[in-house]
DNA sequence: TTGTCATATGACAGTAGTGTCATATGCAAA
DNA sequence: TTTGCATATGACACTACTGTCATATGACAA
């Protein structure tokens, strides 16, 4: 946590330095970024950085909640909304979120999307520190997020019983950041906002019949409501 | 490419120089990573190191040279074979080869593992090249190692016409990058060689299912040989 | 023996960064 | 006006690194 000097400064400059330690971040990574480069952007002197700030690794966790903050306007009403998702649904208006969220705010997705990078130890166990804390926050789970919605979609049987709550969490994640990613790329390689819509929609059929394919029609009969 | 000079070195100095700069890799990244270090660790003077190498992107480029190298030897059977795996097959055992190999040579197989972070600019434009160079000297491209295997797929009606093979390729990379990553993931949770089996086996059912809606029995008659 | 060439070596100059500290500033209270 | 406190400031000492260069070594060839 910044000291509170850092909150007592006032509101322009607070976010000068702020802009200027999100845009080292973004461009040079964390591993890479220097304490030197942002005091220089932000024109304040060395000594009151350290006014500010323990170390790079406190900035960095202010400007994570920062992020957080900012990404959290998109993620929000979605999360909001899950219980009427299935599963399926919520996953798809996710990774819109997020890909809204990247377009509206470039810098800020770049850093976060930097994170995903970085296996340092020391990232390591700040991610999982973080984590913890952002969630807590936010009085929400990783987790929390894709169960109700899991639950839902299992109990209408759109997902075959063979899969267990647990094994469906595991891939969710990973299949999200799947599809995020091909999503971003697609949107980046063609410059059209719906580029990637069918890489989407692809997907989550894939997704959807794969997890389904006890319930298929024709395999039970008198399954289709 | 490193200079003549380390490929004139006995064969043991060459090795010590090799495995010092691995585990240097291995563990700090390539980006926090130091020459010094590694001249400390092989005991070599430092104008040694630059009697042998450009710089430090240089020393990297041969050890992951000798990684794909190493990598190859379990993962070449497999491909020698596409030809008689459908898709699904083939990328099962793709990640049973790539799991085997971190399993015997877990440093090489860290330095590769952190590869997939450090998004340098830098990093991305060596990781284009160095692909590049590899696939041309193992005489196969990336595509060309499911390209096949996808054709006999689709032309034996196992996935959905639907989809392109342009499509089935993004995911292909992407979903097998998961599979590693998960299956890797539960075998450092449960110390247990097979923990991971059934994450293959149920990702690997998601696909063939998800893939393949168009032909489940019931949906089109007579499709079964 | 002497010359030549490849290679070895480590001192060195230079760069980029970190965290600290003595001192300065400015405001508000006594 | 004086005192005290929070904050500001930049010089400084220190560390970790990189790439170069003048010089040393050793083997082989003339």
């Amino acid at each position: 946590m910044p000291k509170q000097t850092f909150f007592n400064l006032p509101e322009e400059k607070r976010q000068t330095i702020m802009r200027a330690a999100m845009e080292e971040f973004a461009s040079a990574g964390y591993d890479l970024s220097s304490i030197q480069k942002i005091i220089k952007a932000s024109d304040i002197p060395r000594g009151s950085f350290y006014q500010y700030f323990e170390n790079k690794a406190d900035l960095f966790g202010e400007v994570m909640v920062e992020i957080t903050r900012r990404k959290m306007v998109y993620i929000r009403p979605v999360i909001d909304r899950d219980a009427e998702y299935g599963l399926f649904e919520l996953m798809k208006e996710l990774v819109k979120a997020g890909v809204e969220f990247g377009m509206c705010d470039p810098i800020a997705f770049q850093v976060a999307k930097g994170l995903s990078s970085s296996k340092t130890l020391d990232m390591v166990a700040f991610l999982n520190e973080y984590k913890k804390e952002i969630y807590q926050r936010n009085h929400i789970t990783e987790e929390s997020i894709y169960l109700a919605a899991i639950q839902n979609s299992l109990g209408r049987g759109e997902i075959d019983s063979r899969f267990s709550v647990e094994t469906i969490l595991a891939y969710t994640g990973k299949i999200m950041e799947s599809m995020g990613e091909l999503y971003w790329h697609h949107l980046a390689e063609y410059h059209d906002v719906h580029a990637g819509d069918h890489i989407l929609d692809d997907m989550i059929h894939i997704l959807r019949y794969g997890l389904s394919s006890n319930n298929l029609p024709g395999k039970e009969a008198g399954n289709h409501d």
